[in-house]
DNA sequence: CATTGACATGCGATTTTTCACATATAACAA
DNA sequence: TTGTTATATGTGAAAAATCGCATGTCAATG
């Protein structure tokens, strides 16, 4: 993993929160993300496979959904650079965070 | 700033070991740049400019020559990103930054 | 076994980024 | 002033990234 490959990775939008948002909580699936960004679902999914495919993330399928963490090979100078990323702009990530947590809240499943 | 456009910046190969070097080197001239980076002059200078406007670099002429350093203006997270970065990826950083030290031994002047 | 819900992907269209080449500017030297 | 060196930028073309929409897959459910 080049720096060049994971810093185009984090050069969306999209694929940026997402992968914010995961170092902040762990894992998440799809729909928690789409609900987090407000997005469609093909979007998503279309940014988390080119994730997967440079190897930032891991997905696991758990019946009907998929679950997505940090991948355990990413070096540890990229989940430093996540981690501090995600607790310095925080004003960044609020908006989706807020989200995040009322969809988190309002279902009983997964 | 937005880590989103913080990002961005850092998502190109050129503007990526530019910004890299200069956290090393504390500042460099275009000249030095083009030399370690093995580029023409107007793509180094006109991503160069992209950093500028984005204001992750600061320019001084002297002379004849541009100094380009890191804004005093970045966060520190920001500056902490660029040194982890820089630190743990010297062999992605090893051949420009030998041809660095080549065009800097090479010349008198500036 | 037909259906439904969660997710992935094929595809063409659009937007964004990057590039090379020529040319402009700025400072110093002769 | 004229020339030279260092740097910046205008412009149109080429390449790459992103998107929406339709459709495919996979697992659970009735």
């Amino acid at each position: 993993m080049t720096p060049l490959q994971f810093y185009k990775c984090m050069s969306e939008d999209t694929r940026l929160k997402s992968l914010l948002l995961i170092t902040i909580k762990g894992e998440l699936c799809v729909c928690d993300l789409t609900a987090a960004l407000e997005l469609s679902q093909p979007k998503v999914s279309r940014h988390l496979a080119e994730l997967r495919k440079c190897q930032l993330l891991l997905d696991e399928r758990r019946g009907k959904w998929v679950y997505y963490q940090l991948s355990p090979e990413l070096p540890s100078w990229a989940r430093e650079v996540l981690t501090l990323t995600a607790n310095e702009n925080s004003d960044f990530l609020a908006d989706c965070a807020n989200k995040l947590e009322q969809a988190l809240n309002a279902r009983s499943c997964c």
